[in-house]
Formats: structure tokens, sequence, C-alpha cells
DNA sequence: CTTGTTTTATTCGAGCTCTGAATAAATATG
DNA sequence: CATATTTATTCAGAGCTCGAATAAAACAAG
């Protein structure tokens, strides 16, 4: 944050520092700390002026979409949180035009309830296979439609520079922006909630396959014959751990008809941990299923990538307690001793609102030579 | 190989080019292309004249040890293969300080035999997860030793600077350097022989994992319960597809005794792929489970990485008609179409020359610094 | 209160790489 | 032989970055 601060991390000299940033903050870019929010002088020597951004220069939206749920969130361009909301929709039956509109709506109606005039870009993460580049989502399990051409549209109505991503991708890129330990070497962060995604991250910087789209790894068909997946397979790693499969599987237990809502709430999830933890032996059979199929997972991903980290995050995590025993020993017989000693494995209790905060940072990232030039302007 | 060709290359203008190879044309790194090779002037134009690497550097010795063969080759500093041994030898039992003390052995012989008085650097490439910056082999399915410090090891006995490499790692390396399309974007290279290995490529750069070493992904233990596998689990994707394995299974069908050479010869294999091909139904069931296997495990690669490209290459590829049913089954059933539709799979029937190779080159790029320096001597 | 110490920030000149434009070179075409 | 076309080189200038010197802002000690 301050100057020499910066310099030590990209590997300048202070003098090239200074240079860069004089221009930022002349354009008003970048300003200084104010003289009194110093902390206290406890090392002697100048003391370092932090820099930030300017709060001025306009905000950005983030948004997730969910199986049947919006969340918005308002950031500054400081980087401070100035609001948020989330909106219970079932997003999945709308088609292609109606989903789009839809999501315009609720990012024009949030905006004006929460008096921004300055919203300058739009950040939208959501499931599925997800061409940043191009702003399309070429493949998703709760859509329908192949090849949305998502960014472009939402941009149109909005009239807003629009950056998709998929939103475990999105989640690791928050994640690993709060601990810098993350964003050395390579990060594998598995997101466990309403589906299983993963992000990968190599020294900071998120892996991009074939059609610039992250991991689908949550689809990775792991059990022959196993539980159906939203994605028409069989066996998924996602039809064992997402919160629907879970709910759906609580549900054929009790012999109870199939739900009818495809997504359960926060409350139904957190009744089926809290019978489970009181002893209910059929519940219990199902976490120590789950954990052992997050176990296999991760050993695969260790004995493939061989990652420094892996971070297992999301709502899922709620229910960790649960899974751990299988999990680690699923784990343990997935994967080479030697091997498996050169990743940590981190559970960080994310919520969606981090998730937001990462799609707007790399709206952010992705867009600064657009508010550059529109400092300019 | 023309300046314009590599300026384009490499991003940099003409003027660029010239002037960095000047230097090392003055130095004697590089030379031009006699006159008259030039490709007869269907074009017309100044001619472009080809640079190549000067054959008066001194020469490298790509080595591949298996598990009871050696693999040598003498490779100049143009590129040229001058020399290739390979040498029966069971390494496997070996200790540790044996080992290197016959691998050096070898390679003081095969330099001696073939008069390179001017061997610069030594590149090796083994099974098992190799720290590749710090030379050590971290661990081994063959070798009984952990973290063993082989680059070292040898750099003494022999003198010389020696890089060591995963030796799918430089499979995947050498098959990128031939084919260009490979080197942009994501490559994963799957390597069936002896083992099974795999070497990722982002861009025509290795993935490098945690301790900077390759990939496990042939000990991803894909049925539990499985066959056993070298590395110690079961089900290993290995313990279906390696020669050994189908060796050894081959066996047990027969209720012959379990086999004594752990290793078979590429005669007792291809008897097998003859028999089988012949119609004994058994065997046919053997590479009918090794296809599956190959199947899920492009199907994992695919969910996981969403490579532009998966390369099967190495010498089990000999059995591919044999394989491929059932292996395109696997990977239909393993995989989201439109995903599986990002990836094109190539197969590749790449000898263990092709190895050496690969691990000559990457010593060369690992160590061009210092043929600067030798020149400048 | 003054002087010295320590750390941060800026200025400035020098070095370095790369580039565009102009030029030269080498060949094919008519 | 003149012209077109492509490749290579030269050269001056732009842009980055850095080291050294300098200035600035605090604390510490007397």
């Amino acid at each position: 944050m301050a100057r020499v601060e910066i310099g030590q991390q990209l590997g300048m000299s202070p003098a090239t520092v200074s240079d860069l940033t004089a221009s930022l903050l002349d354009d008003g870019v970048l300003v200084t700390e104010e003289a009194g929010d110093a902390t206290p002088g406890l090392i002697r020597g100048r003391p370092k002026v932090r820099l930030f951004f300017a709060e001025t220069l306009g905000s950005v939206i983030g948004v997730w979409t969910g199986f049947n749920r919006i969340e918005l969130r308002l950031v500054d361009s400081a980087g401070r949180n100035r609001a948020s909301r989330h909106i219970e929709r079932p997003l999945r039956t709308l088609g292609a035009e109606e989903l789009m509109d839809v999501l315009a709506q609720s990012i024009t109606a949030f905006a004006r309830e929460t008096g921004a005039p300055d919203v300058k870009a739009v950040g939208l993460a959501c499931q599925g296979y997800v061409d940043t580049k191009d702003g399309i989502v070429a493949w998703s399990p709760v859509l329908g439609a192949r090849d949305l051409p998502l960014a472009s549209g939402l941009s149109e109505r909005l009239g807003l520079p629009v950056l998709i991503e998929n939103d475990a991708s999105a989640m690791a890129f928050a994640i690993a922006q709060r601990d810098p330990a993350l964003r050395t070497g390579r990060t594998a962060c598995l997101m466990v909630g309403d589906g299983v995604g993963m992000g990968f991250l190599i020294n900071g910087e998120l892996y991009r396959g074939a059609r610039f789209g992250g991991s689908e790894f949550g689809h990775v068909r792991l059990r022959r014959g196993g539980p159906q997946c939203r994605c028409g397979g069989r066996g998924c790693i996602e039809a064992f751990l997402a919160d629907y499969a879970l709910h759906r599987d609580a549900q054929l237990i009790d012999h109870r008809p199939a739900p009818t809502a495809l997504i359960p709430g926060e409350d139904a999830m957190d009744s089926i941990v809290a019978q489970a933890r009181a002893g209910d032996p059929a519940l219990q059979n199902l976490f120590r299923e789950a954990g052992e199929v997050l176990g296999d997972a991760v050993g695969i991903l260790i004995q493939t990538l061989e990652p420094d980290h892996i971070v297992i995050c999301g709502p899922g995590t709620r229910a960790i307690d649960l899974l751990r025993p299988s999990f680690e020993a699923a784990l343990e017989s997935q994967t080479i001793p030697e091997l498996r000693a050169l990743t940590t494995i981190h559970v960080v209790e994310s919520s969606m609102d981090l998730l937001t905060e990462g799609v707007v940072m790399q709206a952010l990232r992705e867009l600064d030579l657009d508010l550059a030039r529109l400092k300019a302007a």
C-alpha cells in the first residue's frame, strides 16, 4: 500500500514506483492517506504514506446468480463495500432473453435504490463454463442455452461494460486476495455449495482452459452409476456434495416424495446438518459418503496438479465436522504420502458476499485500462 | 529460423532480432545458413537467411532411466543426433549411491565410445516426482530412496552440469517442440509405457507443482480395491495400463505363476497384443478394461483442466486399436459433450528416442546461460 | 531545543532495450 | 535493365528502470 511496499511486491525500485504513481496521483486515480491516519509511530524514520484508489472514480456492481437467487453488491473504486442485497428469484426456468432481462432489471433497480449514479462496470459470477474473454457462457448446468453471450447481452441492456466469470473462479480470486500466501504458487479452491466448482490459481492468476474458462471439476464422475447430477450425468462430485444433492438424498431417506423446491434454503440445510449432528445414522451416512467423495476429489487434485494449497470453501463447509473423518481417510488412501505432504489444505468458511467481492475485483482488474481512459475524459 | 520469423514468434521487431543475433553471430554461438542451402526461389524478394546454432559449442547427453534399462543419446549443439545406445541393466535393486555410480559409469563409457570430448551437460529423465529446480527426486515408484539429490550426485561424479526431469514431462516437451500447435494453449501429454505419467504444458512451458515437479497423474486411484500398483497403492491408472501391469495380468489369466522378470521386454508385450488381436477373449477383456481406465483418465483431465490438446503417447500406444472402443465409450460417459468438444485428442506413437531428445532440449534451455558463459571463456 | 538517526520519497542523469523510418541488399518479374 | 518485393541493417529517439544523491518526516538522545 505504501510506495516502498508496492516496490518490493512488484520488484521495482522506489524511484520507479514514485514515477508511476505520480501521474496517477495527478490524474486523481490514487489518493494519499490523510496525515492523521498513519499508524502511530512505533517505528522511527519518515512514516510511510499509504496510497489508496480514489473513491470518486465510480463504483462497480458485483452479481452472483445462483439457482434461484441473485446476490448484488455495490463497491466503490476504493474497494469499499457500499451496499449489498439479495433477491430470491428462480432463474432456472427462464429462457435466455428473459434471464438477461431479469438480471438487467435487478441490477438497474439495485443501482437506483442505492443511489449510485456513478456505476462504471458490472461483474457477474455464474455457474458453468464461462469464456471470460469473450463474455460467453459456453455451458452451464442451470441454463438450457449453450454459448449464451451473456456479457454482451447485459452490456447492451445496461450500457455498461460487463465481465462474467465462473463463480468458483471468482471465489478463488477473492480468497487469494485476502491471503498473500495463496497468491504464490498454485492454489486450487474447491467451492461447495449450490454446486461444486473449482477455481485454480497459478501465482495469483486464474488458470484458463481451452475456451478461456475455468474448470468443471465438480462434474468429474467419480462413481459409476452414482446419483443423478444436474448436468445430466451420474456420480459427479457435485451429485454427492452440493446442497441440492444432500437435501434430495436426505428426503429420499425418509421415503418422502422428491422435494418440489429444487434448491433448499439455508434453513433446510441447517436442519439436515443439525439432525446428523444429533445422531441420525442415515444422515450421518450421507455425510460420510460425501466426505469420502470430497477426499477422493482432493486426492485427484493433489496427484494431478501438486498444488501448494487446496482451499475448501463455500456454504458446504458448514458440515465440515461431519465430512472430516471420511474425508481424511479417503484422502489418505488416495494419495502418495510424500506428495500429500507438499499440499496444505485450508478450510475457509466463506460467504457469497466474498464471491461478489471477488468478481468486482476482477472486473476492476480487467477494466482498469478503461478506468484510466474514463478519468482522462 | 530466419530472423523475420524469430521476430514474429517472439513479438519483436526485425531490428531487435538483428541486434541480438549480431553479438551471438560474432561469438560463434549462431551460424548463418550456407548460400546454397536456401529453399529454391519460389518467392520473390531477398531470400531469408536462416540461423542455426553452431555445432561446435559442445554436445549434451540425454539419458532415460527405465525400470531395467538405460537409454543414452548424444546431441550436438546444433540439435543433431550424434549417437544413441541403450543398456539393459536392472536399476531397481540398486541403492542410491550404487545407482548414481552405475549411471555415471554408463554415461562416461558412452561419451568415451562415441568419442565426444566436448560434452557440456547431461539431461536425465526418470520416473517419479522430480524437483527439477533443485535436482532432487522427491519420490519415485522405482526407487526406495526419498529426496535423492540425483543431479548433484551425478554432477559431482561427472564434473558436468546435470538437469533431471520427470520422464513424461520430458516427453511432453519433446512432442510439443515438434508440433507448434501443441505449444499454444494447454497440452496434457499422457505417456503410457513402463508406467503412466503426465506432462502438462501451458503455452509450451512445463507446468510445475508445489516442489517444482510435474504430475503424478498415473497414480490417481480410479478403482477402489483395484489391482496392485508399484507405488504401493491399489487401482492406480498405472496399475491397469503400464506394461508391467498388462503383462502381469496376462500371466495371471493363464494361471501361470507371477512373472519373475518384473518388466516385460518389447517382444513379450508384442506377443500379448498379438494374441489379443488374434481373438483371445481374456486378453481382450484386459485391454477393454485398460481402455476404460484410459477413457476415465482423459475424462478427468478434460473436466479438470480443459486442455486444448491431450496427447496419448509412449510404447503403450502399440495397442491403441484394442483400447479404443472402451476408451471412447468411457470418455463419452465421463465428460460433458460441450467441454469434450473443446479438447483435441492426439495419439502419437513416440519412441523413447524422442524422450531423450526432449530432456536434452530442456537441458540446453536451462543451461543456455552457461553455454554463453562457456563461449566467453 | 538542537542534533543525530532512521526510514521514506523524490529528483536526476545514465544505461538499457526496443522500435520506426530510412537504407541497403538480394532476388524475381517483365 | 528497371521495378517490385521481401529481408536485413543502421541509426536516432522513445520509454523504462535503476543507482546515487538529496530532501523530507518522524523519533531518540542529550
